[in-house]
DNA sequence: ATCGTTCCCGGTAACGGTAACGGGAGCGGT
DNA sequence: ACCGCTCCCGTTACCGTTACCGGGAACGAT
């Protein structure tokens, strides 16, 4: 079967006896449009199937109702739930989202993943990419050239200089502690992420604020650096456990290290929770089937990625307005995580605030979200 | 700072002193241009920092190097593997890639998806969805008033109407049930992902073949359904002991049942390998870290994504020449998997084919692929 | 001198839409 | 009768790029 042509707007309009432009009014649902003559070229329209060329109409429009979305691999679990939650905001909002997967991103090249969107004529960007190892330095110089709105995910270091939504990772980090603390531990370890990611640092530096707040000290050989994977989890504990014995409380910073502590624990024959606690981050799926089941933080990552596009969708409309970049102070949303009980970390006295029952459904989008204005 | 207005290739002319054919020429590399004037236009472009605006080459090319990607949410293994695959083949063939993400595969509004994809004007696209419950029911039906080619990844049963990419998921049931039973297994069961789904089908079926090829007569009580979860692999396990106390051998259909099944036999008691051999499917990054460390079956979802990219890229080559549909049969491809034994399952004489050391790197890029042409 | 060829380059018309404008018809008010 | 308004609808001119065609210049061959 030779593949027909595509259908263009003249064929419609000639098919229902009017002008393009009036066809145009009928899909843009314009009002000036005869209630006989609307239905006639609905029934065309429906009859042919015709849908009308988003390029063309992107040409004229200067806008495409594509959103650029570039993310970090989808291996890792923040990154690819926020971006189910981007694909699933900008659908609801009419975008469909033209994805650049970086699997590199420490030397990924930004300019040209920058161009490339901005040459396919996208009408705003999120960059979904973890702060690491300084790969948000071109925020500094690039910025200014940018011809179309950007918003960053995930926090970073210093100002940013551009809107972005993150979230509060030293409350992770906070929260973790607080509730080790509550639960009686002494000596509280942390196993953090990579040492150049942003976010790793960040629930680092909340660890130590709130052991600092309580009047701890702090021991810095009870920090490692992980890798985020479950063996790199169970190496750290090795080492902590060699460093320091009477060892009774551990934050992870993901759920797969605290896997590997729990591991860890097991092989040596400590009891998890009775002779150590631990608490990861993430509330993964299998959090919950964990023996013990898992005390863990869990990330609004979902309201993050909405958020995402909602603030984008409002860049756009100003810029497009303005005819010129917004002019204000670059905003960075802050998001709070919440801490799920489990029974892998020692009972604690009741502490309404923050602490939510062990159901994790009962967490999802109870985050609360704190703008905070960078001067 | 005001936003300056982008850039055209009349600007860009002008400023070179040349017309915006001879602009294009060189946008194209094509041969008839001057060794000077193509300097003096690279020049300037080079200094401007122009870019072609791509929906407007698209609009006159009839082809919008766009490739539209219609996947499973992204928290599962296989899909998510596979459009991290997808994405990386089609940036390095010039393709953008505009994602589509289908949460609820069984209800999702397929005419909906295509006719989007379509209107966006994409070359060709990928449908990434694992089959299940009949929602490829469509393929009857709509096929013939496709405008863009696609190819499905992830095989199908039945003719399928349309190219094909898929794992060999029968082979994956036999490659486990053949490991196992080379290792002495007496009485195996099969925990099985939700019966809904095409690719579960297969590996029972692998199971079933199997276990006749070797004479064994099939216990139906010994097929337990899972739903991918940990703890279903961990209920399902509890359910096979009290049916049949005395299994020594469990082939769970991807890696997180595997582990459930682990926890369970550690909970109950038996040993693994020892008393119990397990072996799961997909070879996730954590499985190897399992204790012990997991036997499984690594499919090459990568190779299938790539794949999926060539050959797409070829029909939208050859749709375009013929200016209609490829006339040929459909073809299916099929990879074949490959087993990882690690141990979790009980030493096996050595098998010199598909059997590969337990280094999950080895495994990688090893699939062969098998043409079929579906008559 | 004339005629092809080759090499460069530009003018014009698309591609499929929408914006901007204008204009006719119908109607009420003066 | 005239004006002005509203309601519809069509004409024209783009949007930014490439396809298509044509044409001038330089050159060698007849």
């Amino acid at each position: 079967m030779a593949q027909q042509k595509r259908l263009t707007i003249r064929e419609v309009a000639a098919a229902a006896g009017v002008s393009t432009q009036t066809v145009s009014r009928v899909l843009n649902n314009r009002p000036d449009v005869a209630p006989e003559t609307l239905a006639r070229v609905q029934q065309v329209i429906r009859e042919t199937g015709y849908a009308p060329n988003m390029l063309a109409r992107g040409l004229t429009q200067g806008r495409s109702h594509v959103l650029g979305v570039v993310a970090y691999g989808l291996d890792y679990f923040g990154p690819s739930r926020v971006l189910t939650a981007i694909e699933r905001q900008a659908a609801e909002y009419g975008y469909a989202i033209m994805l650049n997967l970086v699997l590199e991103p420490e030397t990924a090249d930004v300019a040209d993943l920058l161009a490339g969107l901005s040459a396919r004529q996208v009408d705003g960007i999120i960059w979904a990419i973890p702060e690491m190892g300084g790969n948000r330095a071109w925020l500094r110089t690039d910025v200014t050239e940018l011809l179309v709105p950007v918003i960053l995910v995930g926090g970073m270091a210093g100002q940013p200089y551009l809107p972005s939504i993150a979230i509060d990772n030293a409350a992770i980090g906070c929260l973790a502690t607080e509730h080790l603390l509550s639960g009686g531990a002494r000596h509280i370890g942390i196993i953090t992420g990579p040492r150049t990611w942003w976010e790793a640092e960040e629930r680092l530096a909340g660890w130590r604020q709130t052991l600092v707040a309580h009047g701890r000290e702090i021991d810095e050989s009870l920090v490692v650096e992980g890798d985020w994977t479950v063996s790199s989890g169970e190496q750290a504990m090795y080492r902590l456990l060699n460093i320091c014995p009477e060892i009774d409380a551990v934050f992870a910073s993901n759920d797969q290290m605290a896997l590997g502590v729990i591991h860890a624990a097991h092989r040596l024959g400590r009891r998890v929770p009775e002779e150590l606690s631990v608490v990861g981050v993430d509330n993964i799926a299998e959090a919950s089937h964990f023996w013990p089941p898992l005390t863990t933080v869990h990330q609004p990552l979902g309201d993050a990625g909405e958020l995402a596009v909602k603030e984008l969708d409002e860049l756009i409309a100003r810029s497009r307005q303005a005819r010129r970049a917004a002019e204000g102070i670059p905003e960075m949303t802050l998001l709070e995580p919440t801490l799920i009980a489990r029974e892998s970390s020692r009972a604690v006295p009741v502490h309404p605030a923050r602490v939510l029952p062990a159901d994790p459904k009962a967490a999802v989008g109870e985050a609360s979200a704190g703008r905070i204005a960078v001067s």
